[in-house]
This record gives structure tokens, sequence and C-alpha cells, in this order.
DNA sequence: ATTAAACGGTAATATTTTTTACCATTTATT
DNA sequence: AATAAATGGTAAAAAATATTACCGTTTAAT
């Protein structure tokens, strides 16, 4: 039996803390629409009324749980100087963060849920956008522009270029791994892949190569 | 009133019918967790034994029409005479064709829906992506190999140039269209993608190429 | 000390949804 | 013609679930 009554000074988050975890890890599991806030609230010892008064229901609670997912996602993709060095290593060393980023069950689950469920939370489905893939890709964009005004890259649309690599690395393999097709790559397959990518992305395929 | 009874001879698949395309309508429309059987059969003017009937429920019928639309969206992929030609040319219309295919609202719904309850249908996203992606990942990778063959391309695992090039003509607008943040691209800003997308795939970005 | 706030636990309520049952009707089968 | 099969419509039964209410407890606030 967990302790009940009013939480003391400084504990007061501790009910929340618990119900977000619970929440999170239950919904990875078997997803929003399989998973009943009674569920929850004996996965966290709580009780429903809680729930109520924190969240306001399960939408609520839904919504808690993406925003709390949206920046730890984000922030691992901005260390500072991935994007330094050489453009091609610098490349590459983002291309292994962000595949590696990407490919973790809980990333891959969290999104499946959301691309699930974007209909009914058309508002959340924007904000997790905005607040991690946007902000990657406005990153990438940056080192795009800043290297062709240095004369490495063609000149095309920074954004377009940015949203190619970002492609590019999703590949095709990102639907597998979301319709659950697919195991995890650890780090060393991720690396691999990271360097074939950035090669093939700014070298093309081409045998040979019309003058530009 | 519709009129009810046993159906005449050659009219046993009609209700069927009425049923699949109400049901994925209403599917695509509010998602799968948000429709009820009982709104299925009103919509589809039958009744809820004739549901436990055919497709023994709300699952089987899922079933039903996920492999009913997994056909369609892969055909349309593979007219013949697609990927003939000059191979710049070929696979810049093969990218068009991609391209619309994927970006239909329907076939962006029913892939998130089936995304979304990946979990709880585990045998149906294999089926759905063996029967769809798989073939046109396979069609495409027979075609770089061939091309290699020829000298055209570069020596390269040509499943892995498959992937790629299908990975960079999904893109980063995928994603958005999945959340519901971008609307549907028409045939012409899919027609400049898919020529920008390939010239990108096969020359790369680099302006100073090394020898290979 | 007393009161009020917030909690965990249980349970009751209300709503939704799945599933099953029944009836009249139409057609196939015999 | 009689029987069986399959249907549409309604509704009842059953199950699941979201939501609310209540109780005893612990702590903060006064």
């Amino acid at each position: 039996m967990i302790k009940c009554g009013r939480p003391r000074k400084g504990e007061e988050s501790q009910s929340r803390d618990r119900l977000l975890d619970s929440t999170l890890r239950l919904f990875l599991e078997h997803g929003y629409g399989s998973v009943s806030l009674e569920t929850v609230a004996k996965d966290a010892h709580v009780s429903m009324r809680t729930i109520y008064n924190q969240f306001g229901g399960k939408a609520g609670l839904f919504g808690a749980v993406i925003k709390r997912c949206s920046d730890p996602f984000v922030t691992v993709l901005l260390e500072d100087g991935t994007l330094e060095g050489q453009p091609e290593d610098a490349l590459a060393a983002f291309a292994s963060q962000f595949l590696y980023g990407i490919t973790r069950p809980d990333a891959v689950r969290i999104r499946a849920i959301l691309i699930g469920e974007s209909l009914k939370f058309p508002d959340l489905a924007m904000q997790f956008y905005e607040q991690g893939p946007q902000r990657t890709l406005d990153h990438l964009r940056q080192f795009f522009a800043r290297h062709q005004r240095l004369g490495y890259f063609a000149i095309m649309d920074p954004h377009f270029l940015a949203e190619q690599f970002l492609g590019a690395l999703r590949g095709e393999r990102i639907l597998r791994l979301q319709l659950g097709l697919e195991s995890t790559p650890d780090e060393a397959q991720i690396n691999t892949w990271a360097r074939q990518i950035t090669t093939l992305f700014l070298q093309g395929c081409l045998t040979v190569r019309r003058e530009k």
C-alpha cells in the first residue's frame, strides 16, 4: 500500500510524474486506444480523481505525455558542434545522431501512436512537429545555407536540401520500423548507414556526371 | 427502407461490398478506434448480424478493408513501361507515379491508421507491407541492378539504392502529411518534385566531385 | 487545534460499444 | 408448397470504459 493523503511540500509533483511515467509506458506498449484510465491509475498507484484533477481526462493526459516527449527527442539532435567541421564529416556525424534518435523503440512507437491519433488531436500533432522535427529541419537548413555560401554545395534551395537529407535518413526502413516489421538497429549498423547515406546524398549514384 | 431478405443469386456479395465501402470511408474519416460497428451498420444499411456473419467482428472487418486496400495502391505503381527508357527519365517518371500514389489523401490516411494500429494487428501490417511497398521496392531494385550492369549507376547494393530512392521520394513531407499538417500536392507540384528529387539522387549536391 | 486541501482506494454511475437474440421478409432449395 | 438460408431492422444483453462520488488519511494552512 502506497501512502496516501495530501503530499508534503516539495512532493506535490510526485503523483503527476508517476502518472506520466506509467501512462507513457502503457501507451508505448499497447497504444492509446487500448489503455483504460483504470489501468493507468492502478499502474501508477494513483486515484482516478487525481487524473481528472491534473489532466481533466484521457485526452489531456495524452497531451501531457506527448508534450513531455517532444523535447528530449529534439535536444539530442542539436548538441553543439555536431554540424561543425568538414561538411562531409559533419553531415555523417549528424546522420548518426539523427538515425539513432529516430530508431529508438520509444521514439518509433510514440510517433506511430501520434500519427494514428492525429485526426483526433490535430493541435497536438502540430505542436509535436514544431517542437521536434521542425527545429531539426531548421538547423539543417541553416547548415546547408552556410556551406553553400562557402561553395561546398550546389546552389539549390537549402530547405529542399535539408528535407531531402532527412528523407534519405528516414528511408524506407522507418516505415518497416513503424509497422513493427524490423528490429531496432544497433550503433554499428547505424554508423554504417549514416556514412553510406551521406556519401550517396553528396555524390549521387550516376557514373557519368554531366557538367553543371 | 432498403429491401431485406435473402439476396438473389449473383447478389450475395452486395451487402459485403456496401459494408466494405462504408467501413473504409468511415475509418478514413474518423480512424479505427473512433468508429463503432453500429455506425458502420447504419451507414451501410446492413444489420449487425451480417457484419458478424461475414467478418466475425470489428477486427475481421478492419482486416478485410486493409486487404482490399493493399492491391490497388501497388498496381498503379507498376504500370508496364514506367521503368523503361533512359534511366533518368525512367526514374523521374516512376517518381511522379509513386509520389502521386502515396500522397493521395486516402493512401496517407490508411497508412496512418495501419501504423497506429500495427501493435494490435501485426500480421495485417506485414501483409500490407508485403503486398504494397515490398513489391514496389523489389521492382525498383531490379531496375537498379539492370542499369548497373549497363554501366549507368555506381556499383552499390541495388537494394540499398532502391530503398534510398524511395526514402528520398517520401521525404519529410510524408510525415507532415501523415500528421495532417500539409495539404495534398497537385500533379504539377508532384512533377516538379519528382524531377528535382531524381536529379539530386543521381548527381548529389556536392560541387567538387572526388574521382571514384 | 481546527480547518481545508489533496491524496489513494473503492465503488457507483453513466455512457459507449460489442455481441447476441429475435422478428418479419425475401429468395434459394427441395 | 414447404423448408431452409440469408437478410434488414430493432433491441436486448453484456462488457468495457470514462466519469463522478464518497470515505478515510495525511499534510498544509490558519
